[in-house]
DNA sequence: GCGATATAGTTTAGGCTTCAACTATTGGGG
DNA sequence: CCCCAATAGTTGAAGCCTAAACTATATCGC
Protein backbone atom coordinates (compact mmCIF):
# COMPACT_ATOMS: atom_id res chain seq x y z
CA UNK A 1 0.00 0.00 0.00
CA UNK A 2 1.00 3.63 -0.74
CA UNK A 3 -0.13 4.89 2.34
CA UNK A 4 2.02 2.67 3.83
CA UNK A 5 5.27 3.78 2.46
CA UNK A 6 4.60 7.36 2.94
CA UNK A 7 3.42 6.29 6.39
CA UNK A 8 6.51 4.89 7.03
CA UNK A 9 8.33 7.55 5.71
CA UNK A 10 6.72 10.58 7.19
CA UNK A 11 7.49 8.52 10.61
CA UNK A 12 10.99 7.97 10.19
CA UNK A 13 12.97 9.86 12.05
CA UNK A 14 13.37 13.39 10.56
CA UNK A 15 16.67 13.99 11.00
CA UNK A 16 20.29 12.84 9.78
CA UNK A 17 21.98 12.52 13.31
CA UNK A 18 23.51 9.12 12.08
CA UNK A 19 25.92 10.97 9.69
CA UNK A 20 26.17 13.69 11.53
CA UNK A 21 28.23 12.12 13.84
CA UNK A 22 30.06 10.15 11.06
CA UNK A 23 31.18 13.21 10.29
CA UNK A 24 31.54 14.82 13.54
CA UNK A 25 33.95 11.98 14.28
CA UNK A 26 35.49 11.56 10.31
CA UNK A 27 36.48 15.98 11.59
CA UNK A 28 37.91 15.02 15.21
CA UNK A 29 40.38 12.02 13.75
CA UNK A 30 41.75 14.49 10.69
CA UNK A 31 41.43 17.97 12.81
CA UNK A 32 43.84 15.55 16.22
CA UNK A 33 45.80 14.11 13.19
CA UNK A 34 46.63 17.56 11.80
CA UNK A 35 47.22 19.29 14.64
CA UNK A 36 49.81 16.99 15.29
CA UNK A 37 51.75 16.98 12.14
CA UNK A 38 51.69 20.58 12.21
CA UNK A 39 53.07 20.99 15.76
CA UNK A 40 55.74 18.90 15.18
CA UNK A 41 56.89 20.36 11.50
CA UNK A 42 56.85 23.62 13.51
CA UNK A 43 59.06 21.98 16.29
CA UNK A 44 61.26 19.88 14.29
CA UNK A 45 61.50 21.86 10.99
CA UNK A 46 60.49 25.31 11.68
CA UNK A 47 57.65 25.24 8.93
CA UNK A 48 53.88 24.24 8.15
CA UNK A 49 51.74 21.98 6.80
CA UNK A 50 50.82 24.38 3.27
CA UNK A 51 54.90 25.03 3.15
CA UNK A 52 55.22 21.25 3.28
CA UNK A 53 52.43 20.28 1.54
CA UNK A 54 53.18 22.51 -1.78
CA UNK A 55 56.95 21.06 -1.30
CA UNK A 56 55.59 17.88 -1.54
CA UNK A 57 53.48 18.47 -4.46
CA UNK A 58 56.16 20.26 -6.65
CA UNK A 59 58.83 17.13 -5.61
CA UNK A 60 56.29 14.67 -7.45
CA UNK A 61 56.83 16.91 -10.32
CA UNK A 62 60.21 17.04 -11.07
CA UNK A 63 59.42 19.30 -14.09
CA UNK A 64 57.71 21.97 -12.18
CA UNK A 65 54.16 23.02 -11.63
CA UNK A 66 52.39 25.86 -12.80
CA UNK A 67 50.67 28.09 -9.69
CA UNK A 68 47.65 27.01 -11.30
CA UNK A 69 47.90 23.37 -11.32
CA UNK A 70 49.25 23.36 -7.55
CA UNK A 71 46.10 25.44 -6.67
CA UNK A 72 44.59 22.07 -8.41
CA UNK A 73 46.43 19.63 -6.39
CA UNK A 74 46.45 21.53 -2.49
CA UNK A 75 42.64 22.39 -3.52
CA UNK A 76 43.08 26.05 -2.30
CA UNK A 77 42.54 28.87 -3.95
CA UNK A 78 45.12 31.37 -6.45
CA UNK A 79 45.62 33.18 -4.45
CA UNK A 80 46.86 31.62 -1.97
CA UNK A 81 49.11 30.46 -4.09
CA UNK A 82 50.75 33.23 -4.54
CA UNK A 83 51.61 33.83 -1.03
CA UNK A 84 53.22 30.40 -0.22
CA UNK A 85 55.05 30.31 -3.50
CA UNK A 86 56.39 33.77 -2.66
CA UNK A 87 57.43 32.80 0.85
CA UNK A 88 59.13 29.73 -0.25
CA UNK A 89 60.64 31.74 -2.74
CA UNK A 90 62.34 33.98 -0.06
CA UNK A 91 63.83 30.72 1.58
CA UNK A 92 65.49 29.67 -0.93
CA UNK A 93 63.35 26.08 -1.85
CA UNK A 94 61.64 26.85 -4.96
CA UNK A 95 62.31 28.74 -7.85
CA UNK A 96 60.21 30.60 -10.62
CA UNK A 97 60.51 29.91 -14.62
CA UNK A 98 58.85 31.12 -17.61
CA UNK A 99 57.24 28.76 -19.33
CA UNK A 100 58.20 28.84 -22.69
CA UNK A 101 55.38 29.44 -25.11
CA UNK A 102 53.16 31.13 -22.91
CA UNK A 103 53.68 34.19 -20.73
CA UNK A 104 51.16 33.83 -18.26
CA UNK A 105 52.18 30.85 -16.83
CA UNK A 106 55.44 30.28 -14.57
CA UNK A 107 57.21 27.17 -13.57
CA UNK A 108 57.75 26.29 -9.57
CA UNK A 109 60.10 23.69 -9.36
CA UNK A 110 62.04 22.65 -5.88
CA UNK A 111 65.86 23.68 -5.95
CA UNK A 112 68.67 21.62 -4.68
CA UNK A 113 68.27 23.42 -1.27
CA UNK A 114 64.39 22.26 -1.43
CA UNK A 115 65.11 18.91 -2.27
CA UNK A 116 67.42 18.34 0.17
CA UNK A 117 65.13 20.34 2.98
CA UNK A 118 62.18 17.89 1.56
CA UNK A 119 63.79 14.69 1.78
CA UNK A 120 64.22 15.23 5.44
CA UNK A 121 60.78 16.96 6.02
CA UNK A 122 59.03 14.05 4.50
CA UNK A 123 60.73 10.90 6.26
CA UNK A 124 59.86 12.30 9.63
CA UNK A 125 56.48 12.84 8.47
CA UNK A 126 56.00 10.02 7.05
CA UNK A 127 57.31 8.33 10.37
CA UNK A 128 55.04 10.20 12.65
CA UNK A 129 51.88 8.95 10.57
CA UNK A 130 53.00 5.50 10.69
CA UNK A 131 53.55 6.23 14.87
CA UNK A 132 49.79 8.37 15.16
CA UNK A 133 47.89 5.24 13.74
CA UNK A 134 50.14 2.18 15.11
CA UNK A 135 47.19 1.37 17.39
CA UNK A 136 45.17 0.61 13.67
CA UNK A 137 45.62 -2.78 12.52
CA UNK A 138 46.43 -3.48 8.68
CA UNK A 139 43.63 -5.18 8.40
CA UNK A 140 41.47 -2.27 10.06
CA UNK A 141 43.76 0.05 7.69
CA UNK A 142 42.58 -1.79 4.30
CA UNK A 143 38.97 -1.14 5.61
CA UNK A 144 39.32 1.93 6.12
CA UNK A 145 41.02 2.90 3.09
CA UNK A 146 38.05 1.26 0.97
CA UNK A 147 35.54 2.61 2.71
CA UNK A 148 36.86 6.34 2.48
CA UNK A 149 37.31 5.80 -1.10
CA UNK A 150 33.64 5.10 -0.80
CA UNK A 151 33.03 8.53 0.98
CA UNK A 152 35.11 10.47 -1.72
CA UNK A 153 33.32 9.40 -4.16
CA UNK A 154 29.99 9.91 -2.47
CA UNK A 155 30.85 13.60 -1.70
CA UNK A 156 32.07 13.99 -4.90
CA UNK A 157 28.77 13.13 -7.04
CA UNK A 158 27.03 15.74 -4.71
CA UNK A 159 29.09 18.65 -5.29
CA UNK A 160 28.74 20.79 -8.18
CA UNK A 161 30.85 19.78 -10.55
CA UNK A 162 33.98 21.64 -11.08
CA UNK A 163 34.77 23.16 -14.69
CA UNK A 164 36.26 20.55 -16.48
CA UNK A 165 39.74 20.81 -16.20
CA UNK B 1 65.81 -17.75 15.34
CA UNK B 2 66.43 -14.46 16.27
CA UNK B 3 68.29 -13.78 13.46
CA UNK B 4 65.42 -14.63 11.11
CA UNK B 5 62.82 -11.96 12.73
CA UNK B 6 66.09 -9.18 12.88
CA UNK B 7 66.54 -9.99 9.48
CA UNK B 8 62.98 -10.35 8.47
CA UNK B 9 63.09 -6.61 9.80
CA UNK B 10 65.73 -5.39 8.14
CA UNK B 11 64.40 -6.62 4.90
CA UNK B 12 60.81 -5.26 5.57
CA UNK B 13 60.07 -2.06 3.32
CA UNK B 14 61.35 0.43 4.96
CA UNK B 15 58.27 2.96 4.75
CA UNK B 16 55.15 3.23 5.81
CA UNK B 17 53.77 4.38 2.54
CA UNK B 18 49.89 2.25 3.74
CA UNK B 19 49.97 4.58 6.41
CA UNK B 20 50.24 7.62 4.49
CA UNK B 21 48.24 6.48 1.87
CA UNK B 22 45.34 6.15 4.24
CA UNK B 23 46.06 9.53 5.89
CA UNK B 24 46.01 11.55 2.66
CA UNK B 25 42.60 9.83 1.52
CA UNK B 26 41.42 11.26 5.21
CA UNK B 27 42.40 14.09 4.67
CA UNK B 28 40.98 14.45 1.41
CA UNK B 29 37.81 13.42 2.42
CA UNK B 30 38.05 15.65 5.14
CA UNK B 31 38.78 18.67 2.93
CA UNK B 32 36.09 17.94 0.41
CA UNK B 33 33.61 17.74 2.85
CA UNK B 34 34.59 20.65 5.02
CA UNK B 35 35.00 23.10 1.87
CA UNK B 36 31.45 22.36 0.83
CA UNK B 37 29.99 23.09 3.89
CA UNK B 38 31.99 26.45 4.42
CA UNK B 39 30.76 27.57 0.95
CA UNK B 40 27.09 26.71 1.43
CA UNK B 41 27.46 28.63 4.76
CA UNK B 42 28.81 31.62 3.14
CA UNK B 43 26.16 31.14 0.53
CA UNK B 44 23.28 30.59 2.18
CA UNK B 45 23.73 32.06 6.18
CA UNK B 46 26.56 34.58 5.10
CA UNK B 47 28.48 32.87 8.35
CA UNK B 48 31.06 31.05 8.72
CA UNK B 49 32.43 27.21 9.92
CA UNK B 50 33.73 28.35 13.02
CA UNK B 51 31.31 31.02 13.97
CA UNK B 52 28.32 27.99 13.36
CA UNK B 53 30.92 25.64 15.63
CA UNK B 54 30.95 28.24 18.39
CA UNK B 55 26.74 28.73 18.37
CA UNK B 56 26.68 25.22 18.11
CA UNK B 57 29.04 24.56 21.38
CA UNK B 58 26.57 27.09 22.84
CA UNK B 59 23.27 25.44 21.98
CA UNK B 60 24.23 21.88 23.65
CA UNK B 61 24.93 23.99 26.59
CA UNK B 62 22.14 26.15 27.95
CA UNK B 63 23.71 27.58 31.35
CA UNK B 64 26.84 28.95 29.28
CA UNK B 65 30.40 27.96 28.40
CA UNK B 66 33.64 30.21 29.77
CA UNK B 67 35.98 31.01 26.36
CA UNK B 68 38.10 28.72 27.54
CA UNK B 69 35.19 25.90 27.94
CA UNK B 70 35.10 26.45 24.36
CA UNK B 71 38.49 26.72 23.24
CA UNK B 72 38.93 22.86 24.64
CA UNK B 73 35.22 21.93 22.99
CA UNK B 74 36.49 23.15 19.53
CA UNK B 75 40.20 22.42 20.08
CA UNK B 76 41.15 25.67 19.37
CA UNK B 77 43.66 28.32 20.86
CA UNK B 78 42.19 30.65 23.82
CA UNK B 79 42.81 33.60 21.49
CA UNK B 80 40.99 32.19 18.95
CA UNK B 81 38.24 32.04 20.54
CA UNK B 82 38.66 35.53 22.16
CA UNK B 83 38.06 36.82 18.65
CA UNK B 84 35.48 35.04 17.64
CA UNK B 85 33.18 36.04 20.60
CA UNK B 86 33.98 39.64 19.79
CA UNK B 87 32.70 39.06 16.50
CA UNK B 88 29.65 37.12 17.52
CA UNK B 89 28.84 39.83 20.15
CA UNK B 90 28.77 42.23 17.89
CA UNK B 91 26.19 40.33 15.20
CA UNK B 92 24.23 40.03 18.53
CA UNK B 93 23.96 36.03 18.55
CA UNK B 94 26.13 35.57 21.51
CA UNK B 95 26.40 37.34 24.94
CA UNK B 96 28.90 37.53 27.49
CA UNK B 97 28.06 37.77 31.20
CA UNK B 98 30.21 37.28 34.41
CA UNK B 99 30.83 34.10 36.44
CA UNK B 100 29.57 34.72 39.79
CA UNK B 101 32.58 34.04 42.58
CA UNK B 102 34.95 34.73 39.59
CA UNK B 103 35.83 37.82 38.41
CA UNK B 104 38.40 36.15 35.92
CA UNK B 105 35.83 33.80 34.31
CA UNK B 106 33.16 34.69 31.84
CA UNK B 107 30.12 32.96 30.61
CA UNK B 108 29.12 33.14 26.81
CA UNK B 109 25.32 32.73 25.82
CA UNK B 110 22.97 32.64 23.31
CA UNK B 111 21.03 35.02 22.75
CA UNK B 112 17.31 34.29 21.64
CA UNK B 113 18.47 35.45 18.21
CA UNK B 114 21.30 33.43 18.49
CA UNK B 115 18.93 30.32 19.51
CA UNK B 116 16.69 30.97 16.47
CA UNK B 117 19.87 31.61 13.76
CA UNK B 118 21.39 28.50 15.06
CA UNK B 119 18.20 26.97 14.63
CA UNK B 120 18.02 27.52 10.85
CA UNK B 121 21.42 26.46 10.51
CA UNK B 122 21.86 23.36 12.47
CA UNK B 123 19.18 22.17 10.10
CA UNK B 124 20.23 22.89 7.32
CA UNK B 125 23.46 21.89 7.75
CA UNK B 126 22.03 18.39 8.83
CA UNK B 127 20.85 18.17 5.11
CA UNK B 128 24.17 19.02 3.89
CA UNK B 129 26.25 16.05 5.26
CA UNK B 130 23.43 13.71 4.76
CA UNK B 131 23.04 14.71 1.20
CA UNK B 132 27.51 14.41 0.78
CA UNK B 133 27.24 11.28 2.06
CA UNK B 134 24.21 9.39 0.39
CA UNK B 135 26.40 7.49 -1.40
CA UNK B 136 27.63 6.00 1.72
CA UNK B 137 25.33 2.40 3.00
CA UNK B 138 24.21 2.47 6.52
CA UNK B 139 26.42 -0.32 6.88
CA UNK B 140 28.87 1.00 5.56
CA UNK B 141 28.42 4.41 7.44
CA UNK B 142 28.16 2.10 10.75
CA UNK B 143 31.70 0.36 9.75
CA UNK B 144 33.08 3.77 9.11
CA UNK B 145 32.13 4.90 12.42
CA UNK B 146 33.64 2.10 14.15
CA UNK B 147 36.97 2.19 12.33
CA UNK B 148 37.33 5.72 12.74
CA UNK B 149 36.83 5.21 16.32
CA UNK B 150 39.45 3.29 16.67
CA UNK B 151 41.76 5.78 14.54
CA UNK B 152 40.97 8.16 16.92
CA UNK B 153 42.07 6.10 19.87
CA UNK B 154 45.42 6.03 18.73
CA UNK B 155 45.91 8.92 17.80
CA UNK B 156 45.16 10.15 21.19
CA UNK B 157 47.53 7.68 22.54
CA UNK B 158 50.60 8.42 20.14
CA UNK B 159 49.85 12.21 21.58
CA UNK B 160 51.27 13.80 24.57
CA UNK B 161 49.05 13.86 27.30
CA UNK B 162 47.39 17.01 27.64
CA UNK B 163 47.43 19.05 31.15
CA UNK B 164 44.88 16.85 32.33
CA UNK B 165 41.69 18.63 32.65
C1' DG C 1 43.14 40.02 -38.25
C1' DC C 2 39.80 40.93 -34.50
C1' DG C 3 36.68 40.66 -30.94
C1' DA C 4 34.77 37.54 -27.39
C1' DT C 5 36.02 34.36 -24.13
C1' DA C 6 38.97 31.75 -21.34
C1' DT C 7 43.15 31.15 -18.69
C1' DA C 8 47.33 32.50 -15.48
C1' DG C 9 48.40 35.04 -11.93
C1' DT C 10 48.26 39.09 -8.54
C1' DT C 11 46.15 42.05 -5.34
C1' DT C 12 43.09 43.54 -1.61
C1' DA C 13 40.05 43.21 2.28
C1' DG C 14 38.64 40.54 5.77
C1' DG C 15 38.37 36.56 8.60
C1' DC C 16 40.71 32.48 10.88
C1' DT C 17 44.57 30.56 13.53
C1' DT C 18 48.63 29.98 16.33
C1' DC C 19 52.25 31.19 19.60
C1' DA C 20 54.15 33.95 22.93
C1' DA C 21 53.91 37.64 26.00
C1' DC C 22 50.99 40.00 28.85
C1' DT C 23 47.25 41.40 32.76
C1' DA C 24 44.17 40.07 36.23
C1' DT C 25 42.42 36.99 39.47
C1' DT C 26 42.29 32.86 42.30
C1' DG C 27 43.93 29.50 45.57
C1' DG C 28 47.29 27.52 48.23
C1' DG C 29 51.53 27.10 51.77
C1' DG C 30 54.30 29.09 54.78
C1' DC D 1 49.10 37.88 55.61
C1' DC D 2 51.99 37.20 51.56
C1' DC D 3 54.22 35.08 47.91
C1' DC D 4 53.82 31.77 44.29
C1' DA D 5 51.85 28.88 41.10
C1' DA D 6 47.88 28.08 38.38
C1' DT D 7 43.97 29.76 35.74
C1' DA D 8 41.05 33.04 32.59
C1' DG D 9 41.37 35.91 29.15
C1' DT D 10 43.49 39.53 25.90
C1' DT D 11 46.78 41.28 22.69
C1' DG D 12 50.15 41.49 18.83
C1' DA D 13 52.79 39.59 15.15
C1' DA D 14 52.82 36.51 11.59
C1' DG D 15 51.03 33.27 8.53
C1' DC D 16 47.08 30.93 6.15
C1' DC D 17 42.88 31.28 3.42
C1' DT D 18 39.01 32.92 0.52
C1' DA D 19 36.25 35.71 -2.67
C1' DA D 20 36.22 39.24 -5.82
C1' DA D 21 38.23 42.50 -8.70
C1' DC D 22 41.92 43.18 -11.55
C1' DT D 23 45.96 42.75 -15.38
C1' DA D 24 48.00 40.26 -18.91
C1' DT D 25 48.15 36.80 -22.23
C1' DA D 26 46.23 33.14 -25.13
C1' DT D 27 42.82 31.08 -28.12
C1' DC D 28 38.79 30.43 -30.73
C1' DG D 29 35.43 31.71 -34.27
C1' DC D 30 34.57 34.45 -37.81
Amino acid sequence: MTVDAETALAHAPPGHKDELRLWLRLLTCTTLIEGEIRSRLRRDFDTTLPRFDLLAALDRAPEGLTLGDVSRRMMVSNGNVTGLAARLEVEGLVERRARPGDRRAQLLRLTAKGRREFARQSAAHEGWIAELLAGVTAVERGALFRLLGHTKISVRNALPPEPSA
